[in-house]
DNA sequence: GTCTGATTTAAACAGTCGTTTGAATTGCGT
DNA sequence: ACGCAATTCAAACGACTGTTTAAATCAGAC
């Protein structure tokens, strides 16, 4: 029925249901059931409901920050102190998620949801995988941003940039249910919200 | 072991075990046993668990939004057209989730991570409250911005509107979970918070 | 073809889940 | 003090939960 693995086709059902139905309301035997495979299979490859939800979480981080990661290295050009343009930082970490959520053949669009309620449920999984593997990126570009806007006060760029991040996590995670009044296609939609939340950050960050 | 009635104890125990171990975890019988009651009590008083969660956001969030509409009520004195201080109508929106968090009496803290909660897994109940009682109310505020900040489109002041109510939502749900380096008592550190959240709101809207 | 390890499967385990039932208990107006 | 309604309670319902077991099936190496 399909050219994927079952550990793959695990991974993309425990996604697809955590996106619809939230983790109030997953279970593994949904997710052996959407993945045409059997219970046991779960606990075989994963070993129990927990470490499946962690790698969903993982596999689609680890790509998002390794993006990020190496759009910013590209602006930095070998060089870390020489100061780079601010719309372009905010881009580097802004537009990664849009491209997951954009690339529907990745799944990435749903997976934003599936971030937002971890977020929100803060697991520990994703606690652990923030401190150990993202926080140190995170800084990377809250130091690039300092040097973009050298007239803040480093403390003021965390405050901001932990902002901007809660503004595109919370953005991320409800689209399709934003109040803001839409007549376009969802792609142009996706492209809209990038350029408004980038325009938004360089506004932020750009008063004292 | 109280004085509370049976019906505010449940209602209590739910927002407790929501904002201690989230939605996944959450059982009338944790529930039951934490306000000392029978299991039937909740079904008896709430018709069923969806009725009970909904009347947790609902008893709350009426409360938030009645604060917030009376002190912008205060701030228009009685002349919707007339322009407002940015600063005050921000403080006016945002202050109010500080106070409900810094309550520990009413337990307010605790809400604003259910809320966050809630709203990740889009729950319907909290789509319903929003569509009929609250968007009208975050409307006004747009309206009063936008007096405010007359060089910006209309457009352009609902997105970063959204934008900071996302940065709020998400820093609300976050407290003592942020990366930010915290040294001081937490009362002093939510006044902090939402100072630093209204000068990020005040500097988003400042720029065109 | 045969052996071997990886994978899949059905079945059962012990719990927990939300909800319902009907009896026991309480509080209150009279 | 009685009676009625509101409330609380223990018990049971059937359904669903995550995990484990051991047998069945598969693939690839020799």
């Amino acid at each position: 029925m399909s050219t994927l693995s079952t550990k793959e086709r695990i991974l993309n059902s425990t996604e697809n249901l955590i996106a619809e139905h939230g983790f109030a309301e997953l279970s593994i035997r949904k997710i052996s059931q959407q993945a045409h495979t059997n219970l046991a299979a779960i606990n075989y490859h994963f070993g129990n409901k927990q470490q499946l939800i962690d790698q969903v979480l993982e596999r689609r981080l680890n790509n998002l920050f390794d993006i990020r990661k190496s759009m910013l290295d590209e602006l930095n050009q070998g060089d870390v102190n020489k100061p780079c343009n601010l719309e372009q930082i905010l881009h580097a970490f802004i537009a990664p998620a849009l491209f997951m959520i954009n690339d529907e053949h990745q799944g990435g669009r749903i997976f934003m949801q599936v971030l937002a309620r971890a977020y929100a449920e803060q697991s520990e999984a994703l606690h652990d995988l923030m401190k150990d593997r993202y926080t140190p990126i995170i800084k990377e570009f809250a130091e690039a941003i300092g040097l973009a806007c050298p007239e803040l006060p480093r403390e003021t760029i965390f405050w901001r940039f932990h902002f901007i991040i809660g503004a595109l996590t919370y953005t991320m995670g409800h689209f399709g249910a934003t109040s803001v009044a839409r007549q376009m296609p969802e792609e142009e939609y996706f492209e809209k919200s990038v350029a408004e939340l980038i325009e938004f950050a360089k506004a932020a960050l750009s008063n004292a």
